[in-house]
DNA sequence: AATGAAACGTACATGAG
DNA sequence: CTCATGTACGTTTCATT
């Protein structure tokens, strides 16, 4: 194949084309798909027919827009928003976690997957391995949580702790 | 006041009654809300008669129930889960960032509030002054998002790319 | 606080155009 | 996708314990 003239020879700092949107979309997701889900992530207890009203359609359509969401995963379920302060778990803190031993097989996520205090874990490209969003009652709390994850994933760790949340759309 | 007798006198290493939890708990929730909560959470449509059933009560009972919890504030909402690779934000990152003139006045989070790409904002004790999540369609895209960053809220930033996301409970 | 029943409204499913 | 129909069900209210 001959090689395409290149746009931006090697060492150049001029920018290709304007950024725009990256639009992978294996399966089409069209404007009315993305107000439903507008919708519905702004009122997970949407009914089709408020759905039908904001969307100025009818509630069949609707009907298999939202199950379409739903069967292809781009929705993935339904959930209530809340409070963790008023569960008690007043202490919320990023923790990231670093395994001890390169050489062993790396399955921290596996091995801390039960913890309850433990809401979220990415694995992450950066000074450490992972990234843990941890949620407990005290600081007292998320000491014992600690211990706990270093000694069950044989990790070190290094806690960012949150001092309040402005927003978590 | 006479001082009481010190558990623990400065500079021990005694620790202090067994952890349990912190229950700093303004008012009651009992077992019979955090199971009602614990079906919010994993079906934010269950209906009045799923919880009830679960819970072993009348539909009445859970209505009332559910109904305070949302008055509360225990419960803020509800909302649909949505897969944000499905909707082309194929990449999501931690940016920590830190006001690059501690003389004016810090307003960075209410700054930032508008940016869709923007899907958290948490002020934290640690290296940086903020933690924001962020979800973009592309590198490309968060080269654009992390100038805007900079430019509009006047801070550094740093951040940590997300390459797989193991749980989100 | 919880129950049970009664009444109401409507959300949802289905099939035809 | 719209429209129309019928059933089922979720929710609300209230009297009662």
């Amino acid at each position: 194949m001959a090689e395409t003239p290149r746009p931006g020879s090697p060492g150049t700092l001029v920018p290709r084309p304007p950024v725009g949107r990256a639009e992978p979309a294996k399966i089409a997701i069209d404007e009315i798909d993305r107000l439903l889900i507008r919708e519905l992530v702004a009122d997970g207890r949407a009914t089709l027919s408020n759905l039908a009203e904001k969307a100025s359609l009818s509630v069949s359509a609707v009907q298999s827009r939202v199950r379409r969401l739903e069967a292809r995963g781009v929705i993935r379920g339904y959930t209530a928003t809340v409070d963790p302060e008023a569960l008690g778990q007043m202490l919320s803190a990023f923790v990231a976690i670093t395994p001890l031993d390169p050489s062993q097989p790396d399955d921290a996520p596996a091995r801390l997957q039960h913890m309850p205090s433990i809401e979220s874990c990415h694995s992450v490209a950066g000074e450490e391995s992972y990234v843990l969003m941890v949620r407990v009652g005290s600081p007292r709390h998320l000491e014992q949580v600690l211990h706990e994850i270093r000694a069950t994933a044989n990790v070190n760790t290094r806690s960012t702790i949150i001092l309040q949340t402005f927003y978590d759309k």
